[in-house]
DNA sequence: AATTAAAGTGACTAACTAGTCATAATTTAT
DNA sequence: ATAAATTATGACTAGTTAGTCACTTTAATT
């Protein structure tokens, strides 16, 4: 966490260091990010910034806490028992995120650039520990559908846990792939990851979960 | 590719920098590699190196297309007409990447941790250019499928190629993700990376191509 | 044996980095 | 206004790296 004098600096300072960060760690991957061009951005002196923080790991924990932090409470807005299926409520997810993003494009973003320091030496062992926890929370959610009999059961559910996560990160990544969002691009440009592709992402969304669906859904495949 | 020089050495000392590369870049992302140390491993002059290879990327070029090579020779040994379906192909590809595996660790290990590299900014352009291809192999088996009625129309084809190109990456990655295979420590110890995890690799595979199958297999969602 | 060609070398350059710390500037408390 | 506490600074350390090049050693050819 901070040093106390970060949480002391004025409210705009601190704003101002945080997004100057965000979007360095957005754009790089961990060991590639430089405290010293962002401070040169800044027109700070570099010791201040280890005046405000441990050191650089630090700092990153910071963001990703403070980023997290924002888009949780969005996630939070909605609840799984208010929709009749799971895909119902998933495709909610992928709606709040929107809202997220198009509120908050400098968390968006730099939430959306975290997954490019899966495999960063430094950082991989506390990202193998956010992955658990993730993993954690889908195995949840899949055990309770199995429980309803909505999933099937004839399937380990750390599986259909593992599979159900990545499948959320591919439809992300898939309009990357095929160059439909930019995020190199609309960070530069200050504009949200889905900007005026809103209706793009969730047409695939759609798309991604017809096609999913009947991996999961409980059907004739029940062992029970 | 490799200057004249590279080419004209011994075979024996080819082999060897060949082999501490691919393990130095088996092990960490373009950017963290070394040549520096692997020239203080290999215990020769870094001026050599750059006798043998233009730059660093033009090293890294040559390793992949080595262990690809190799690797290629083995998925070429199957074809999909030879059965019924299009899983059982499916399952038979990882059955040779095994031996794969086995007969050739180094290779192996170089391929499994090329996906680390995913996103480092040096390589970005190169990795965008291999998965189009990969992703497009993906896509004309799926549309092979569809054709022959044995995959579902109702959902785009590139949708179903990505989809499916991220499984077999699942497959793989879950099982480390669960700590059963562990290429850190395999490559160390001059082990495959699935040495004496054979049948849990093809038990994993079986179970998500049971998960997956009915997602992509043409039933009652066919709209034709 | 002498000459030419090829291969090998390692000190060096230039460019970075995270992090430090004695000092200076500023703010707060007395 | 003075003293004390806090915050800001940037030159500096120690480390890293890819790549170069004048030079030496080894091999091949005449």
């Amino acid at each position: 966490m901070p040093k106390a004098t970060f949480n002391k600096l004025k409210a705009e300072k601190k704003a101002l260091i945080t997004k100057a960060f965000l979007r360095e760690f957005a754009v790089k991957p961990y060991d590639e990010a430089s405290i010293s061009e962002v401070v040169k951005q800044l027109g700070i002196a570099k010791g201040s910034i280890y005046q405000y923080f441990e050191d650089k790991m630090d700092l990153f924990l910071y963001l990703i806490e403070k980023a997290n932090a924002v888009k949780a409470a969005y996630i939070a807005q909605i609840k799984r028992d208010d929709y009749p299926d799971f895909w119902s409520y998933f495709i909610e997810l992928f709606k709040v995120g929107l809202n997220f993003d198009a509120e908050h494009h400098l968390e968006s973003h730099f939430l959306f650039g975290l997954s490019q320091n899966l495999h960063s030496p430094s950082v991989k062992p506390l990202f193998d520990n956010m992955m658990q926890q993730a993993v954690q929370i889908f195995e949840d959610l899949v055990k309770a559908e199995v429980e309803k009999g909505l999933f099937r059961n004839d399937i380990p559910t750390n599986i259909m846990a593992y599979s159900l996560f990545h499948a959320g990160r591919d439809m992300q990544e898939h309009l990357q792939f095929i160059g439909l969002v930019n995020p190199q691009k609309s960070i530069a440009e200050q504009l949200p990851v889905y900007y005026h592709k809103e209706e793009l992402l969730m047409e695939h969304v759609q798309h991604y979960i017809n096609l999913v669906k009947p991996a999961f859904n409980a059907s004739d495949h029940d062992k029970s």
